[in-house]
DNA sequence: AGCTCATGTGAACGATCTTTACATGAGCCG
DNA sequence: CGGCTCATGTAAAGATCGTTCACATGAGCT
C-alpha cells in the first residue's frame, strides 16, 4: 500500500492545487469517525497525500483547522435553519417546528460539524469570525421567535422574543446533545428525539398561551391518519406519540 | 525547580501511598484548566510527582482515568440533585425548581466533572458502570417528574412522567451547555442562566396545565418583595425577570 | 527473617505537533 | 522565450505524549 502516496504525488505533481479544501474534507471525515478529540493533524495530511508539515501552510495549527470546520458548520447550519424556517411558510407554528426538526437533523447527519461547533472545547469568543457565524445561525431562531411572539394571544403580557429564542435553542440543543446522535451518548428513549422535541416545544408554546391542540390532519393535510394509533381522549395532547 | 520531584520523592519514599486519588485530583485540576482534550496523562503523573509509567498501575489507559472522573462526577451529581430535590419538600414545584438550579450550579462549579461527564467524547454505553451511574443521576429527575405528574390537574390526560423528565433534563442540559459556564462558550444573555431556566420550566409546566402564576411571596414567604421590580400587569408571568 | 506481590522506575518505541531550512514550479514581467 | 518571485510542498529534527517492558522497591504476611 505504500505506493499510494507516490502514485498520488505522481498524479498531482509537486503541488496539490487544492490542499486547503482537501484538508477540510479529510478532517471532516476523521472527526465524523473518531470525534474531534481523536482527529489528528497528521492523519488529515496523510489522507490528502501530503507531508505532515504541509497543512501548516494553510492553518496556523490544529485548532485553527477545527475552528475553520466549526465556522463552515455554522454556515451550513444557518443555511439549513433558514431553509427550514422558509420565512414562516405556510404558517408560523409549523415552520417553527420544522426549524426544531432541522436542528436535530443537522446534529444527526453532520455529527462532525456539530461536534466541532459545540463539543470541540475551543473558546467560542476567541475567534470573532466564528462568534459572528454562530450568531448568524442563532439569528434565524431569533427571527422565528420574533414572528411567533407577535402572534401571541392577547390578554396576556407578550413574551420577550429573545427569551423564547433562547428557550427553544436550549431545548433543541439539549435534546440533540443528549439523545440526538445515533451512536454516541445513546440512551434508551420511549420515543424518537424528533417527537420528544416536538412535544417539548408544543407544551412550551401552550404554556405561553398558544393554542396547540391541533388534530394531526390539520397539520399534515395530505397524510392519512395512522391506523395503529388509537386516540386517548377527546384530544391526545402534544405527547400523543409517547409509548 | 528540578529539585521538586526529588524532594517529593524523599518526602514520600519509593511508594506514593495514595497515587490513584492523587491522579484523579490532578486530572480534575487539569481538566478544569484546559478542558478534557488538553489534559495529558503525563501531566497528571508529573503533578503527582511520579514517573509517566506509574499511572498505568491504576488505570488501563488515559480513557479509563477520564471515565473514572466521569463516574465520580455522576455520583456527586446524583448527590447534589438528591439534596436539591429533598424528597419534594416543602412543596413539589419549588423543590423541582431547586433541582434545575442545582443542575446549573453543578455545571458552573464543577466544570471539570461536567465536561468529563458530557463532553469528553467517550461512549457512554461502553462502560456499564458509568452508564449505571448516569442513570442513577437521571433517576432523581425522573422521580421528581413522577411526583410532579401525579399532581397534574385533572380534566386532561396525565403527562407521562418519563417524558417530562426527559424534557426537563434536555432543558437543563441545553441551558447549562450553552450558557452555563462562566468562561467557555460565553454568549450575551439578557438574563442569568438560572432565571432563563426557571422561566423555561415554569412556562413548560404551565403548558402541562400546572398553575404557575404564583406571586413571589408565595414562593419564598420569608423574603420581602423586591422594591425595584414593578409588575407589568395583573400578574407578571414566568418571565417577569427578563430585561 | 524471608517471601510475595502491589506499586513505582527507567528506558525505549512509535506517533503526533510544530519549526526550520530547503526544493519546486506556477504566474508574471520584460 | 527567459528569468524572477513567492506561494506551496518536503525533509529533517526536537519536544511531548501514550504506552509497554524489564527491573527495583518495600509493605505486609507467614
Amino acid at each position: 500500500m505504500s505506493w499510494r502516496k507516490d502514485e498520488r504525488r505522481a498524479e498531482r505533481g509537486y503541488h496539490h492545487g487544492n490542499l486547503k479544501e482537501a484538508l477540510l474534507q479529510a478532517a471532516l471525515d476523521l472527526i465524523g469517525q473518531k470525534g474531534p478529540a481523536g482527529f489528528t493533524f497528521a492523519d488529515a495530511a496523510r489522507m490528502a497525500g501530503v507531508s505532515p508539515a504541509a497543512p501548516y501552510r494553510h492553518f496556523r495549527d490544529r485548532d485553527e483547522l477545527i475552528a475553520s470546520i466549526a465556522q463552515r458548520g455554522f454556515e451550513q447550519f444557518e443555511s439549513a435553519l433558514t431553509q427550514a424556517w422558509d420565512d414562516g411558510r405556510p404558517d408560523t407554528v409549523s415552520a417553527f417546528e420544522r426549524v426544531g426538526k432541522a436542528y436535530l437533523k443537522f446534529a444527526r447527519e453532520e455529527p462532525a460539524f456539530y461536534s466541532a461547533m459545540f463539543e470541540s472545547g475551543l473558546p467560542v469568543d476567541s475567534n470573532p469570525t466564528l462568534m459572528a457565524a454562530s450568531e448568524r445561525a442563532f439569528a434565524i431562531i431569533r427571527a422565528a421567535a420574533e414572528r411567533l411572539a407577535a402572534l401571541a394571544p392577547p390578554g396576556q403580557p407578550r413574551p420577550p422574543a429573545m427569551m423564547m429564542a433562547l428557550h427553544i435553542w436550549a431545548m433543541s440543543h439539549g435534546v440533540a446533545s443528549l439523545f440526538g446522535r445515533g451512536d454516541a451518548a445513546r440512551r434508551k428513549l420511549p420515543m424518537s428525539p424528533e417527537d420528544l422535541l416536538e412535544a417539548e416545544v408544543l407544551i412550551y408554546l401552550r404554556g405561553l398561551g398558544f393554542p396547540t391542540d391541533r388534530k394531526p390532519d390539520e397539520r399534515k393535510p395530505a397524510e392519512p391518519p395512522p391506523l395503529d394509533e388509537k386516540p386517548s381522549g377527546p384530544f391526545s395532547g402534544p405527547w400523543g406519540k409517547a409509548k
